[in-house]
DNA sequence: ATCCTCCCCTAC
DNA sequence: TAAGGTAGGGGAGGAT
């Protein structure tokens, strides 16, 4: 059973199209204060106070602006910078990109209506982190403590004028705060009770609040986000970089020489990297701690602190030891008590001692590492090596900005690009290099320029022959500079690189390897293919037998297809009883269900993942609030049909977890993964709308037209928001304004590998429409790609499909699409406006039925009350196109 | 042989 | 205090 134990406006889109949002903004604004001082407001008491609803909220958009009309506020149908932006449900991915300070919880505005008065905002944050959060939820001493503390706030938190203007009420509510403060106080125990349960998985906000802090949540979804943005970038290319003309201008003519650099098999692969990312970003305005020892933490270190009751850290450590020494003694088939090794537990003492905070250090500048710190350290622990080192907090802001502009930087002179983090990427220079006739040296120190100077974070690269080499190479490069692993070097450099930093060779198979005596490349290469095999299994074996000669034939992989979705927390999680877990499961479920939407798969797989803690160690955690020594228990469930419905995923994961009868007082983590995943996105191909439809609609019954009508329909509304938000700019200039937000997060829909080893999944691949289109796209790979836009693309591609497709019926199906023409209907709001923008780019006539479709979907937005938008369409669509008669019939409409 | 489930390992 | 996530490759061993 128990296994093992501002630009104040959002980038949407349509800024190109003449600055027609300011206008509209401003213009929709004006009618609504007409609008709201015709009907007499009920109260004034949001005066001075301005909304944007962000997503999904209870009550909906439409009523919150009502309610604000009545009451004296203001509501923005787009946003702007005074904002208090409304949401009760983001995924954290959104998160991450707003400013939390001013994400209030709808119940804000319907409670205050309630109470009829202007409730504190701070009560209501959708998101608290630990640096603006209320401080009168925990324990305090005495008054003036107290008072100091929110005045402090005040301050810190910029909080809005009109707060203060209506401050009255404010001080009321704080006065009564300070009230049941004092009274929680003389019942002693009683605050500390509720200080704790803010801080668990028991507190409906928890989730939030700790991805909010997460540091590894913030790096995949990051990672994530720019897998997809090379992925989007590269379906929407033309594949033309005009950049390049412009760096070739700025370089001293190239005069290729005899001693020109070559690497293996003529093939020029870089490798960027972004040195001690975190701390660089941190330091940009923090000039003062350039060349110290630096470290970005969550703690401030070197304090000692009272140790927690319970807490046995020397039990825990033991237990991580002796876990850690028998593996390493059945991998190496010695005795466990003669092995000798390092965990990274060693140097940690207790919590009262000040080298005892185990706060994990993210990244650490090169003046650390010299001393022996490292990124993931222990801060104890590196205080100990480093007792100078100074600490700066998390900026989750910045770090988005920076890896947003570095692969912008990058995507202006090529796009064979394969992401690999939100710091770090390999480039495909072969193509980019023989076009404009420049040497990689002059390459390098261009791009490293225009990434530091756009950034003020430095970055070093790598060239080499395949991956493995230019990996190498910008490690050997680092910090701050450039490094060319030629086909001449290959073998000496091999030598004496160490096998724990081949990547894939982490602790385990480093410690491994050592304990059959190697730690170097050099030294491996004497064991035989056949003992690494025997060793480490067939692939392991194979690929470190090629690796520590510097071989490696992994190609790069510029599109990735996603093949799982999860979220689990394994800290602070703690609960009392069945039914907290209940809740906690049903949020994480609901969490994984919107990531789902967002990337448009359901699936057939549910995997429930629990920490549960194993029976010899410690209740109370060495890390506070951490999972501790666990059993990891693993179980899934597959489905006879793909879901992504929050009520499925719950359903099963109950059931799971009723099944594996656990105690909830033992449960450290839980996690929720979805597997077996298939594409719900209906892609389209640009222009030539209606034959498409068509022809994918047999494809679409084939993949099992399952999608769910609600969660395509929440889906798409969804997206459309999102995306309307954090559409990333097209064009570089937009770097220009790096207040734009950056990003990336938008969904797409998940597209074939065109390199690499084919997915397990052939279901999925087949089944998915995108994997057709990808097939058809394979033309745009070529170097200088001769077609000039989009349209030339779609067509060739809709031409393809109608060979390939054998059903001959194509009439047919045409009618039926125009009587049902609900081709369009449904669809992001992002793939509507570049489908009409492609459409219109290529001067095509419109045949009838795609003017029938794209009647058909403004309808549909007219009955939804989207008027905006339609309003957004109607005039793009005027001022781009001479044949009037269909859109006035669409005026028609609206005016109706 | 091949698939499935559970697990381990790695990377950022 | 502290914020130990997430995706992918791969192997063992049982079911088919
Ligand atoms: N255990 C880790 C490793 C990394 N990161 C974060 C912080 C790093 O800044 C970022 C990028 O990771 P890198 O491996 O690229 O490390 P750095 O960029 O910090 O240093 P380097 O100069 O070696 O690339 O990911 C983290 O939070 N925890
Ligand atoms: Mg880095
Ligand atoms: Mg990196």
């Amino acid at each position: 059973m128990r296994r093992r134990r501002d630009e104040t406006f959002p980038d949407n889109g349509f800024e190109a199209w003449g600055g027609y949002m300011q206008a509209k903004v401003a213009k929709l604004e004006d009618q609504f204060c007409a609008e709201s001082e015709k009907e007499g407001a009920l109260s004034h008491i949001f005066r001075g106070v301005s909304i944007y609803v962000n997503g999904f909220t209870d009550p909906p958009a439409d009523e919150l602006k009502n309610l604000m009309a009545k009451h004296g506020g203001v509501y923005h149908t787009y946003q702007k910078s005074d904002d208090f932006i409304i949401a009760s449900n983001l995924p954290d991915t959104k998160v991450k990109n707003m400013a939390l300070a001013r994400v209030v919880r709808p119940e804000w505005i319907t409670e205050s209506i309630s109470s009829h008065r202007l409730l504190d905002y701070r009560d209501y944050l959708l998101y608290k982190n630990s640096r603006n959060q209320r401080q009168l939820n925990f324990v305090k001493k005495d008054l003036p403590d107290l008072f100091g503390n929110i005045d402090r706030k005040s301050s810190i938190d910029n909080v809005n004028q009109v707060i203060d203007t209506v401050s009255n009420e404010l001080w009321d509510e704080i006065e009564a705060q300070v009230n049941i403060e004092i009274k929680n106080d003389r019942e002693s125990s009683r605050t500390l009770q509720i200080s704790h349960s803010t801080k668990t998985s028991a507190d409906p906000n928890f989730i939030s609040e700790f991805y909010n802090n997460s540091r590894l949540h913030h790096i995949s979804q990051l990672g994530g986000c720019f897998k997809q943005h090379v992925n989007d970038m590269r379906e929407q290319s033309v594949f033309k970089f005009p950049a390049r003309v412009k760096l070739k201008e700025t370089l001293e003519p190239y005069v290729p020489d005899a001693k020109e650099i070559k690497f293996e098999k003529g093939k020029k692969i870089m490798h960027i990297d972004m040195d001690c990312f975190f701390v660089s970003v941190g330091l940009r305005n923090r000039p003062e701690l350039r060349g110290k020892p630096v470290a970005v933490t969550h703690s401030k270190g070197g304090q000692a602190r009272p140790k927690r009751p319970g807490v046995d850290r020397k039990t825990e450590f033991y237990l991580y030891r002796s876990k850690q020494a028998h593996k390493l003694g059945k991998a190496a088939g010695i005795p466990k008590d003669e092995i000798e090794f390092e965990s990274r537990v060693d140097h940690i003492t207790d919590e009262d001692d000040k080298y005892g905070s185990m706060s994990k250090i993210a990244s650490c500048s090169y003046e650390a590492r010299a001393k022996g710190v490292g990124n993931g350290m222990f801060m104890g622990t590196a205080l100990k090596l480093c007792p100078d080192i100074c600490t700066i907090p998390y900026d989750f802001e910045g770090y988005k900005e920076v890896a947003y502009t570095l692969y912008n930087t990058i995507a202006q002179y090529t796009l064979d690009i394969e992401a690999v983090s939100c710091d770090e990427m390999y480039v495909d220079c072969t193509e980019l290099l023989k076009d404009m006739g420049i040497s990689a040296n002059d390459f390098a120190t261009a791009i490293r320029n225009e990434i530091k100077s756009k950034t003020g974070c430095p970055c070093s690269t790598g060239f080499g022959g395949n991956r493995l080499q230019a990996r190498l190479a910008t490690k050997k490069a680092k910090p701050d500079g450039q490094f060319f692993l030629t086909e001449d070097l290959v073998e000496d450099f091999m030598f004496d690189i160490k096998l724990k930093d081949l990547p894939g060779v982490g602790r385990q198979i480093s410690q491994k390897l050592e304990s059959l005596g190697h730690t170097t490349c050099g030294s491996l290469q004497q064991m035989s293919l056949a003992a690494l095999k025997c060793q480490l299994g067939v692939k392991t074996g194979t690929q470190l037998f090629d690796q520590c000669r510097g071989k490696d034939a992994n190609p790069l992989t510029f599109e990735t297809v996603r093949k799982s979705v999860s979220a689990e927390v394994n800290y602070g999680i703690r609960f009392e009883n069945n039914d907290q877990c209940y809740e906690f499961l049903k949020q994480l479920s609901a969490e994984v269900s919107l990531r789902m939407q967002q990337f448009k798969v359901i699936g057939k797989c549910v995997t429930l993942k629990l920490m549960v803690r194993a029976e010899e160690a410690p209740v109370e955690t060495a890390k506070f609030m951490g999972h501790g020594f666990c059993n990891v228990i693993n179980k899934s469930t597959s489905l006879s049909t793909a879901t992504g419905d929050v009520e499925v995923i719950v359903k099963e994961v109950i059931s799971i977890f009723k099944k594996l009868n656990i105690d909830p007082n033992e449960m450290r983590g839980v996690g929720i993964q979805i597997t077996k995943l298939e594409s719900t996105a209906v892609k389209l191909i640009k222009g030539a709308m209606s034959k498409f439809l068509n022809l994918t609609k047999p494809l679409k019954s084939d993949a099992k037209n399952e999608s769910p009508k609600k969660v395509n329909a929440d889906s798409s509304k969804y997206t459309q928001d999102f995306n309307d938000q954090y559409l990333s700019p097209k064009k570089p200039k937009i770097e220009l304004s790096p207040k734009k937000s950056p990003i990336i997060a938008h969904a797409k829909s998940p597209v074939g590998k065109r390199r690499g080893r084919p997915p397990k999944n052939a279901k999925y691949q087949q089944s998915s429409s995108n994997h057709l289109m990808n097939k058809f796209l394979q033309g745009h790979n070529v170097p200088n790609n001769p077609y000039k836009d989009p349209m030339v693309k779609i067509e060739r591609t809709s031409k393809t499909l109608e060979v390939k497709v054998e059903n001959p019926s194509t009439s047919k199906e045409l009618k039926h699409t125009i009587d049902k023409p609900k081709g369009l209907i449904g669809l992001p709001w992002k793939e509507v406006r570049e489908l009409l923008r492609a459409w219109l780019d290529s001067g095509q006539a419109p045949l009838p039925c795609d003017i029938k479709l794209i009647s058909a979907y403004m309808q549909e937005m007219v009955v939804n009350k989207n008027l905006e938008k339609t309003n957004i369409l109607v005039k793009f669509l005027r001022r781009n196109t001479k044949e009037m008669g269909n859109h006035e019939w669409i005026e028609m409409l609206i005016e109706k």
